[in-house]
DNA sequence: TATGAATGAGAGTTCATTCAT
DNA sequence: AATGAATGAACTCTCATTCAT
């Protein structure tokens, strides 16, 4: 058992260190060495215990979004109301634009998957399933399937994230044009149609 | 005057090229030599014409932006009204999403110049004069400057931009859950934020 | 601690690779790759040792220098009387003529050092330091400082080096006019000079 | 005959360019396009001069020595007494130390030669034949061959320069340990010796 | 004679990955 | 499970030289 703590604890620290090593230098630039140095461990124990970098990288993903799973959740805990409900999940979506450093990664690894078809589909279902995991019941209202709304799940998730990305890359190549204050403009007009109101209304 | 001639088909061939490698491979991953070869010439050729990759890419772009420019003004030639003439601009670049390997490109450029801060500044310019050339009188009317619209050029470009990219990164990521059909959905109405009224009428 | 002799073993394999590969082709013209593929290693395993060319030629000089300062002490085990041993010492450098490879190698060093002056100061420093190591103990008298010699060491070394060089250039150069038996007329007087009687002679 | 001048003249500013590049550049180091464009010239125009890098050095070398041969004439002119001549020439010759990087030039040429087999017999015979033309007579007394001198030229022209470039290469390597005044202190006494006295006097 | 675009062989260097220990 | 030395494929960039004009 000792063997297995062991190992639980070098993924773990492995995981940890490729988050810090890809938020830095991006996921095609990233050195499996630096990851496995920063953990204080050898190349060696990487290859021990992931095939290669797109393995950890969907490991990483996944714990990414159960961390988020959770927040959500904890956020939502106390709040009644629908309305109340999808607000504050929806500014809570909003905030990653402050870590842009992650939605760059999150980018450069679906540019990794449509570069490689081989392994797309896998690495999408990947991401779906994080986003959609069996246990549905456990999420959180906002991010069920909802007949009604505009946008259902995954294909809003998709959605926020396709907006997010593409405005946290447009804030990191051109911040002098593209300042905190205009996104702080633009983002939420542009959020809430993904989030229900506008589309209903300009179906109507 | 015939070396000239001789330049100018070398440069031609090697920007011809570069677009499809570029198109093909991806940014990061497109090859010197493969851009030379497709184009039948050589990597010495290349560094005759080019600094670096950078630089071809730059000079791609330029291209690329005066074709779409050319576009849109056959286009609009004959269309009266402000209001038509707008939705006909923005139509046009609403189907740049079917060029969804381009935007892709886009995207790599914008992330390679965020990856290297110390060309960022400088790649970062030469996107935005490719899209504002100094001869504004070029530009179609709805590509101008506007203060009283709610995302003055080149903010309104960057923005359409963002959105663009994030989303045909999520339509090639998930094919199988951002088809065609949910874009033609989901786009428009975000994109007519961007071109005025739905902003203007959020802050009113 | 396999594993350290087998770094050891690469390490010796290289560097033994690498005096054969410069002595053939010069410092200059030498390619890493004939360096590793001559010891049987690849070009990897040369950069996994040493950081270029530079550091395993110092590397290579390091040994050399030792080699030269143990057949000095063995050959002058039972020598005695002063200007005995001074001859017997002089007459062992100047039997380095003989390996004019050697030499050739070392002035190419020298020279890449005047050609590449961010290094020539780190360099030289090397050179001194491989010429005169710390545990001064273990040169043989004759290249210990002495204050009252008329070229204190390490200015000894070095004049000596620089007419040694020079010759050898000279005799590679133009072997039909400067053959042994000149060489065999003109340096000793030369190097007597240097060795101190001839210069403490036109001293006074 | 205004082609031949033309040519006349490109050839000298080739030659010109050549030997301000060779010096700050190294002869292995130096490009032919930067002696090209330094001579306002094209990189075809040194073809249609020159076959290569070592023919334009042989051409720039024996002008060197013309330009030598002539300074020495000059200076001598008016003096009287073959010890002084004598003297004044060595002087000259020591001189050269201040333009180390000639000397280094000088150096490099001939390694170049010892690198290239092939081409060394040749290369070293023009170089003999620079430093004792034809036309013998018309260099000063002493420059010619002298059966009483203790080297007799070319030999002495040799080792003459296997000593300056030997010092020059030291010097400029570790100019910290060979400065200036040891050069001076040092080769003055050898330089007497391939000058005859000394050598005489050590062999009665 | 001169131009300068193009060639093409190569060099140095990096790194994901393997494998003997 | 972990080590870390070694592999080897790739890639960018340089430059002497050629050649059509």
């Amino acid at each position: 058992m000792r063997q297995t703590e062991r190992t639980q604890a070098t993924r773990a620290a492995l995981i940890a260190s490729a988050e810090k090593i890809f938020a830095r230098d991006g996921f095609e630039a990233a050195r499996i060495e630096d990851i496995a140095m920063d953990a204080g461990r050898t190349r060696g124990a990487f290859y021990a215990n992931f095939e290669g970098k797109a393995e950890i990288f969907i490991a990483l993903k996944r714990i990414t979004f159960q961390r988020l799973r959770s927040e959500v959740s904890a956020l939502l805990a106390n709040v009644e109301g629908k309305e109340a409900r999808e607000r504050l999940a929806a500014l809570h979506l909003l905030e990653q634009l402050q870590d842009s450093k992650s939605l760059l990664l999150q980018l450069e690894f679906k540019l990794f998957a449509i570069r490689h078809p081989e392994m797309r589909a896998e690495l999408a279902k990947g991401h779906l399933d994080a986003m959609m995991p069996d246990e549905m019941e456990e999420l959180p209202e906002e991010f069920r399937f909802d007949e009604s709304a505009p946008l259902e799940q995954p294909r809003r998730g998709l959605a926020i994230e396709a907006l997010l990305e593409g405005f946290a890359v447009a804030a990191l190549f051109s911040p002098e044009v593209m300042d905190r204050g205009v996104l702080a403009q633009i983002i939420p007009p542009l959020a809430s149609i993904l989030f229900g109101d506008r589309l209903r209304a300009s179906r109507s």
